[in-house]
RNA sequence: GCCCGGGUGGUGUAGUCCGGCCCAACAUGUGGGCCUGUCGAGCCCACGCCCCGGGUUCAAAUCCCGGCCCGGGCGCCA
């Protein structure tokens, strides 16, 4: 049995029960094991006179975080915590852990980020960590369910692939037998491709890599994407299925990991619909306000936070200019500005969308524009020869997105073996 | 890539500025002991640490040089 499924109206019941050894403490004449399993914590208490002498003296000197299965009696108790406790018959320890541990379980005293990352199988054990991952699970269940009922079909692409850079980021080169190979920097290309093949609205969810020297508490070299590509539609219909899909996620969050939100302190809101849209000129008139950026630069983190102060939550900065946004997006009628946005949390950027070229001509013009060559991307142009529905879509960083929603301070809390400018291990 | 900050028991900190009073302190931990209502249990005893290599000095955790490692900010990027 789980800790959560027995209540003082267990009185009497005999249980099973397994788990990990939190705290031990030894009044003597009475000890108590405080066992933690995956959903809390339980009492076992061991009265002296009750307890055979031998279970008695080996349960005392258990070391913490040995695992350990307990068969026992529910007794309901006013002095003991959730009202009961188990008064155990048998107790067999699984196995012994270690003493003393890399970090302590208990938070009793801090861990530096960096200990708990070279020690994370025992960092997860603390509750506060382990809610994290707990409402990851739920924010990916609950992403793939609005997904899958909105029509959209789930999809694979390579991790693996061979064509240069589709512009921004940096990729990491890999061996490949006797060829020059690089992990993805994201599915774009590929799940544009699916709309020439048909299948009209596709996700993915996946890894993406970009090797980016950067240090900061909001980039990873390795991270999660959910994207979406949908044909027949424009910026405007992927923006609404992105803010329902974020409001949906906080309305599941809320509705079915409130044990977890709790553990973390969190009181958390479902974002009103629709969310606040602004287009990058009107975001730099109030960035202007207190700092000269030329139109058609990049906003970069000092103008986005005085943005984030200014507007804050969630938000869709449109209408960004062309020059500053990869080659498949579409233009306006001016061809200065794109039919792109991004989708913003403060001042940190959670996803980011376009309407799609989808006119060939135009396209290859776009990759000669940005000084790129057409033919490193025939694999993906040859798509649009044949019949290419207009579309649109957008990325969305799971674990920024995470890390909005439960208000983390670093990016690496939200990857269980996140991987950095130094880390590779584990 | 640029710029800051840091490395002291298993863990987290103090001490470094201004060298000696530091064979290094505190908490937690670990080992042992006492204790029948703990829930950050309490009390007593013990154990355990100055990143590496050079240098300066009568004397280095402390100052200087080099190295390794880590954190953060910016840039770039999602």
């Amino acid at each position: 049995m789980r800790s959560t499924e027995i209540t003082p109206e267990k009185d009497g019941e005999q249980v099973k029960v397994a788990g990990w050894v939190h705290e031990v403490r030894d009044l003597g004449g009475l000890v108590f094991i405080v066992l933690r399993d995956r959903e809390g914590f339980l009492q076992i208490t061991l009265p002296k006179k009750v307890i055979e002498r031998e279970t008695f003296n080996r349960a005392r000197k258990i070391s913490r975080e040995s695992v350990i299965k307990v068969e026992g009696v529910v007794k309901k108790e006013e002095k003991a915590p959730n009202g009961f406790e188990i008064i155990p018959k048998t107790i067999e320890v699984l196995n012994e852990s270690l003493a003393p541990l890399p970090l302590e379980v208990t938070e009793k005293v801090p861990a530096d980020l960096d200990t708990r990352l070279d020690n994370r199988f025992i960092d997860l054990r603390r509750p506060k960590i382990n809610a994290i991952f707990r409402i990851k699970s739920q924010v990916v269940r609950s992403i793939r369910e609005f997904l899958y009922e909105e029509g959209f079909i789930e999809v694979q692409t390579p991790k693996i692939v061979s064509t240069a850079t589709e512009g921004g980021t940096e990729l990491f080169p890999i061996s490949y037998f006797e060829k020059e190979a690089f992990l993805n920097q994201s599915p774009q290309l590929y799940k544009q491709i699916m709309m020439s093949a048909g299948f009209e609205k596709v996700f993915e969810i996946g890894p993406i890599f970009r090797a980016e020297e950067h240090n900061t508490t909001r980039h990873l070299n390795e991270a999660t994407s959910i994207d979406i590509e949908m044909s027949f539609t424009d910026h405007e219909g992927v923006m609404k299925i992105l803010e329902r899909l974020i409001a949906r996620v906080y309305a599941d969050v809320l509705e079915k990991c409130g044990k977890f939100l709790q553990i973390l302190e969190l009181n958390l809101e479902v974002p009103k619909i629709p969310f606040p849209r602004i287009s990058y000129s009107s975001a730099l008139e109030i960035v202007r306000r207190s700092r000269e950026i030329p139109w058609g630069e990049d906003l970069d983190l000092q103008a986005l936070k005085i943005l984030g102060a200014e507007i804050g939550g969630l938000y869709f900065i449109t209408d960004w200019p062309t020059k500053i946004k990869p080659f498949y997006v579409m233009t306006f009628e001016d061809e200065r500005i794109s039919k792109s946005f991004d989708l913003m949390h403060g001042y940190i950027e959670l996803a980011s969308g376009a309407q799609r070229e989808h006119r060939y001509e135009r396209l290859v013009e776009n990759i000669k524009a940005k000084g790129l060559h057409p033919e490193s991307f025939e694999f993906y142009l040859k798509a649009f020869r044949y019949g290419m529905p207009p579309h649109a879509g957008w990325g969305l960083g799971l674990e920024r997105l995470l890390m909005a929603m439960l208000n983390l301070g670093n990016i690496r809390e939200a990857m269980l073996f996140p991987r950095d400018r130094t880390r590779i291990s584990p």
